[in-house]
DNA sequence: ACAAGTACTTACAATTTTGTTACTATTCTA
DNA sequence: TAGAATAGTAACAAAATTGTAAGTACTTGT
């Protein structure tokens, strides 16, 4: 981390791309859940893969935390932290601007086929 | 988009990545500012190949606005639209949590150096 | 006359992120 | 006894992101 850094390259090297966010907030709205469990349950279809490397992140910066059950055949929870809980913070208001911002764009894209299907008729 | 993502997907397509956060934090507390004089004044030095892509998504995202004085030599600004604004209420917070969480893993680096330290007086 | 500044763009290269496939040992269920 | 489920990992491949170098047309200052 360089010195000069803000909190916003921060908090966003720890909570952005593809998935953290998604499972940080899949975390902090259910119980503790299972590996797989979570698979199946995030949407859009995460590979084993990439979910046990997202899984570590968020585990080695204290956010969710890993309980070994240590059985055969294996189980193992993932938790949030109190210190993850705080996530809450900004994902909170985060989720509400996305969804505001969805219902724009889909606005926006509804007059844009309108506009689009004008000029086919006019010229079209 | 799909229909089923959540507001915290939509969000971060948006405002994550290296650049784009940084941008609107800028944005959002300086006046409106020219290309060269915001590339001077992100730290970390972003190509100008690269602000360029980056300022033309937050524009299709109606975040900031490109004023083009129609110049020579070229003189354009860039400024946060009153939408853009609207993700101050997020960005705040991820900024003061990304500077606790630099507080803390800095205090974790320095007692792993410690410990390492010590382990070394033990048995170097 | 020459360098420096303006706001970019184009062609290309490196890096990072994300994904696919196949595999592990064991137990429970049909 | 075959198949599914458990929580992953290793080797590899594709895709997305980010970066570099060079160039545009024009003006201002030295």
């Amino acid at each position: 981390m360089k010195e000069t850094e803000t909190g916003i390259e921060i908090t966003l090297e720890i909570v952005c791309g593809k998935w953290k966010g998604l499972i940080l907030w899949k975390l902090l709205h259910e119980k503790p859940m299972r590996f797989n469990q979570l698979r199946r349950e995030i949407d859009g279809e995460i590979s084993s893969r990439i979910l046990s490397r997202e899984l570590r992140k968020l585990t080695d910066d204290g956010l969710i935390e890993r309980i070994d059950y240590e059985m055969v055949p294996p189980k193992v929870e993932y938790r949030i932290t109190p210190y993850g809980k705080t996530t809450a913070s900004f994902l909170t208001i985060m989720n509400e601007w996305g969804l505001e911002h969805k219902r724009m764009s889909t606005s926006k894209k509804e007059m844009a086929r309108l506009i689009n299907k004008q000029t086919q008729d006019e010229f079209g």
